[in-house]
DNA sequence: AAGTCTTGCAACCGCCTTTCC
DNA sequence: GGGAAAGGCGGTTGCAAGACT
């Protein structure tokens, strides 16, 4: 392949695949300077490579520690379940699977749980009454808002409170209530994914990764919540980022955790 | 066998935020 | 405080390879 140049500007920087060559240089201009100082790259290693264009290669493809493959179930798991309550913020899913990066995540998630939306478009009489159902939750939630307590343990409870509640099938439209990913609905402890891998020993057998089914029932649910979610994660997004922040910041050291388990 | 579709991946683009001067 | 540069992020594109028809 061609590489393409970019004409026109200053400076006209290469484009298109790395070589081995490049990436040698790269390589060898971060061991020596560390991570940072993109824009420095082109000057002191000749690289004909824009600041970002470097940054990018190191984070998706050189970085050390980097896995490559196939996700496994446990880390598709991670995305959908973050993914549910974050939406497409992948540099923040891509902190909690170590090895994996948000360019990655992204592509993952694009051909995975996105390649539904072609075969169950929903028609345009849908697509009205769900609209009109979303308004009406908009209003009722401006008039039942209410200070919210910004409690750890509160939320978490919540949170496996709702998760113990009926999922939605496919097809069908949210009519009251939003109710979060259903993961785990039959557990009386709801234990969300994302602990497994710190926690196995509190890890059910037979999870769900095995449930072909349960995945449809995630993905269908993720595109009948997509609408909603935006409409009542956003008004309760300060609250729900502080709490799923706490949570996550420090996994190791998981106080959230630790309290609901103990609840 | 040939054409089409799907998947996986790398890389670029544009916008926004942060940092620096 | 304000503008420029750099960094970060999400969206998108393009391509190769394999699967499918």
């Amino acid at each position: 392949m061609v590489a393409a140049m970019v004409m026109g500007s200053e400076k006209a920087w290469k484009k298109g695949p790395w070589t081995l060559e490049e990436d040698k240089l790269l390589s060898e201009y971060v061991s020596l300077h560390g991570e940072g100082r993109w824009s420095s790259v082109a000057k002191f290693t000749g690289l004909n490579r824009s600041g970002k264009s470097c940054r990018l290669r190191w984070v998706n493809y050189l970085k050390p520690g980097l896995k490559k493959g196939h996700l496994t179930p446990q880390e598709e798991a991670i995305i959908l379940e973050i993914h549910a309550m974050l939406g497409n913020k992948w540099s923040t899913i891509a902190k909690y699977l170590p090895g994996r990066t948000d360019n990655e995540i992204k592509n993952y998630w694009r051909t995975h749980f996105k390649k539904k939306d072609k075969s169950s478009r929903i028609n345009k009489k849908q697509e009205k009454r769900r609209s009109r159902i979303l308004k009406q939750m908009k209003q009722h939630e401006q008039q039942q808002q209410q200070p919210q307590q910004c409690d750890v343990q509160s939320s978490i409870s919540s949170h496996a409170e709702s998760n113990n509640q009926t999922n939605v099938s496919a097809g069908t439209v949210l009519e009251d209530t939003y109710h979060p990913v259903t993961t785990m609905e039959d557990q009386d402890n709801y234990l969300p994914f994302m602990y497994q891998d710190y926690f196995p020993s509190l890890w059910p057998e037979n999870t769900v990764e095995q449930d072909e089914g349960l995945w449809v029932t995630l993905w269908n649910l993720d595109e009948e919540i997509q609408g909603h979610r935006d409409n009542q994660f956003n008004q309760n997004a300060i609250h729900h980022n502080q709490i799923t922040t706490s949570c996550f910041d420090d996994i190791s050291n998981n106080l959230c955790f630790a309290k609901y388990m103990s609840g």
